[in-house]
DNA sequence: AAATTATATTCGAATATACGAACAGCAGAG
DNA sequence: CTCTGCTGTTCGTATATTCGAATATAATTT
């Protein structure tokens, strides 16, 4: 977009990289194997490699491989940290899941995706998969779509420039059928989800404004067999009452635009 | 300890030393900040940090100012994701907290600091304020206490060489004092903690064990005005049922000593 | 016990990075 | 409207990093 692709610095671009590889793969990997995959010579990568388990953002284990360390973990705390409300945020989103008995989110939008900033687990056995830090297409979730309400279809487009690719076989795929839904959900103030982005997953959410702006999202995500016409109006309800408080709340700590979006 | 201090990778340092530097700090810094908060030219840091913002380990607020990305992020929960148990962890955490209305964690033990790893928040109006990632010594929690239960003096010495420094007025300092508070502790099966990390708040913990080894520990944390003996009594018993589900658990899940330890 | 296959480290020549003074651009003060 | 102080960038030279073959070390196989 803006940024200058050319004219990186190698050693960091290498760096970053290395970390990445090693948080992102469930295997874990030796020197050789991150020179081979990297395309590092293993001289070169050595020295990198004992600075940053030097400095705890690596650990080596008995066995010569890599995993990710606590500095790593606490570099990254300092992300979440920088959303302070969250703690406030988590407090409304449990009285949500306390009475509806499903996970509840809290989520803003990340270049065409749904950055998952808070998540309140359900308490019955079988829940969703997920955790805070996933990143999902907007408009295969009901908070993603949720946060491209005022999007015109041009908008949507800038976002996703390979299309909308599906993830589940009842992904929304066409832009149309996307701004016609969002149109709908608008006009009713509650976006759905059924199965767009999880197997056997229903979802409702609904946006949260600051100063006429959508902001962040908030949403319930429904097992299909715990999901019926009482349980979606109990939903809405208590989706309704949080949107409230939650945009009270942001109003009342005086939470700048900046600091809400990413 | 067995790593080499010298030898290391000036431009990793770097590129870690300014990561650090802005994760951990609330004020936001401009790159002439940084040039001289860390003494590298401003011409050298330059390049490191377009490098950085490219890949989302930064961003860049209109104004010049630094802060962490969303990929510093997505690096460190990577950290937590090599503690694929913690789902767990919390649904038998969340039971402890919702029949005793307090604030409970897992924690385990990371050089002689006690390493958070899962908290679950007390319903309760007045709270805790603590969060995952948090480290505290662990002579001066009770969650620590409990990880260090098994040692000797000698080896608690060697944790701090500097000596046990106070973290509030209550903060043991002795280490025969702190052994016989362990020893007694060992025999009682709970630890206690009043008011030594934190001003107000009392805690008890117990350790976790696997194949006779202490490693990991759990704790409710209570504000004094809301600590009796009846508390006391609940949080024990439901201490102890937690503790036994979760060596249960894990030695169900079959996690290696390597994994649960940090 | 020798051979093989891993691991990471060493070394000097080649080269990319680092340095710091000078520069450019912008915002606010006087 | 110029000056000052802030931002980040440019440039040639100096220097530290990088490269890849060779080496060391350890574990495993034959």
């Amino acid at each position: 977009m803006k940024e200058d692709n050319n004219n990186l610095h190698r050693t960091t671009l290498r760096i970053l990289e290395t970390l990445e590889l090693i948080a992102n793969n469930p295997n874990r990997f030796t020197l050789s194997d991150i020179s081979d995959k990297l395309q590092i010579p293993k001289s070169t990568i050595s020295p990198i490699l004992h600075t940053l388990v030097y400095k705890g953002f690596l650990s080596l284990t008995p066995d010569y491989h890599y995993r990710i360390g606590f500095s790593a973990y606490n570099i990254g705390t300092g992300f979440l940290h920088q959303f302070n409300y969250l703690d406030e945020i988590e407090k409304i989103l449990s009285d949500v899941t306390n009475v509806c008995l499903e996970a509840s989110h809290y989520a803003v939008l990340s270049g065409g995706d749904v950055l998952y900033l808070k998540k309140v687990n359900s308490p019955e056995p079988i829940r969703m998969v997920s955790f805070v830090g996933n990143k999902l297409p907007a408009y295969s979730t009901a908070l993603g779509k949720a946060l491209l309400l005022n999007m015109s279809v041009n908008d949507i487009k800038k976002l996703y420039p390979g299309g909308l690719k599906p993830v589940t076989e009842h992904t929304i795929t066409d832009f149309t059928e996307l701004r016609e839904q969002l149109t709908k959900a608008k006009q009713e103030g509650y976006v759905y989800e059924i199965e767009e982005s999880n197997q056997y997953i229903r979802c409702i959410a609904v946006p949260i404004h600051k100063s006429g702006k959508i902001v962040a999202s908030i949403s319930v995500a429904t097992p299909v067999f715990r999901y019926d016409d009482k349980k979606e109006a109990l939903i809405k309800a208590l989706l309704t009452d949080a949107q409230y408080k939650i945009e009270t709340l942001i109003n009342t700590l005086e939470i700048s635009y900046e600091d809400l979006i990413q």
